[in-house]
DNA sequence: GCCGCTTTGTTGCATATGCAACATTTAGGA
DNA sequence: TCCTAAATGTTGCATATGCAACAAAGCGGC
């Protein structure tokens, strides 16, 4: 189920299709077993808490974080979602009273996306039980390996860093 | 989106609740991504390929891998599917042609999975799609620095080791 | 055997999703 | 300027999903 089109670079491609070595296969099927595992792990504590599901908490943190109303499309990136997916996502989140589309006047095909006081409070809120959450899931290595695991994946997928946490 | 309950296991819970470490953040950061970037690309390159998706492939190699006709609650768990995911997904491949649904003597609550012909070579080719696109994805680091992922991971997720490649 | 409880799997319904088509605005050239 | 192409979001429709309720069969004690 691609949530979006896949951002590796599309390779050269001068070797022909060929079948990952072992090592590769056991590096795959871990990374879906153990990302889904944890994923899951978050989402059920969410959950189980009332709250909404962990891309609203992650929408609002980016706006947050941006520090000012933002597009959808500047969101859409580092969000690694599509924009009809974000469409529908915002819609639901403005029907919740959580952020509101206000007017762009630089370009009137879009708007500018901006939590309201009730977003920004639930983004807080969630941190709550997101934060523990995430160590419960992930807390069972220590942190020179988390960097190393950190390096590793980064290597595989070269994403710039995004920050998530609260920080206040 | 928890695809299934947690299969963590619960904590003893007699700490407090933890904002996880800036490594530990890092980590959980680097895996959300890395592992959406790379589940999609292989998505996308099936889909590119007019082949269904990869939990289809999945079913099938785990029913193949089996060697017998199978249960779907035998299934669930190597899958990490609920139930009523499966008995959706096995509609559909059933109307499709691929597995059939046959009686099962010893529990006549259920029944029993097994690929039709169709079945078998559907997987196969898949295969041929599967295997490359995995390598492009994962194929950015060493054998080596795989190992030490896949070791990682599963340190983190404590899953048995599941096959999932072809061998033939 | 009989009864309640568990296991196994399915389904009705409301909601969410993917896709392709669409509307609107901007950008770029002739 | 005017026309075409690209960028930015949204939406209609068919399909897929989550959840809770359900059906049917096994299990265990009496």
């Amino acid at each position: 189920m691609p949530l979006q089109q896949s951002r590796l670079k599309s390779l050269t491609r001068n070797s022909a299709p060929k079948v990952p070595s072992d090592p590769i296969q056991r590096a795959w099927i871990a990374l879906g077993r153990v990302s889904q595992a944890v994923q899951c792990h978050v989402e059920n504590e969410l959950k189980k808490a009332d709250f909404p599901e962990l891309s609203w908490y992650t929408v609002l943190w980016e706006l947050e974080r941006a520090g000012k109303p933002t597009r959808p499309k500047d969101l859409a990136i580092p969000l690694f979602i599509l924009p009809y997916q974000l469409s529908r996502l915002v819609d639901r989140m403005e029907a919740d009273g959580l952020v509101k589309r206000i007017v762009c006047k630089e370009d009137k095909r879009g708007h500018l996306l901006e939590p309201t006081p009730k977003g920004f409070a639930l983004r807080k809120a969630m941190w709550g039980v997101y934060a523990p959450a995430m160590d419960e899931a992930m807390g069972k290595i220590e942190d020179k390996e988390a960097l190393k695991l950190a390096e590793l994946l980064n290597k595989l997928g070269g994403i710039e860093h995004v920050d998530c946490a609260d920080k206040g």
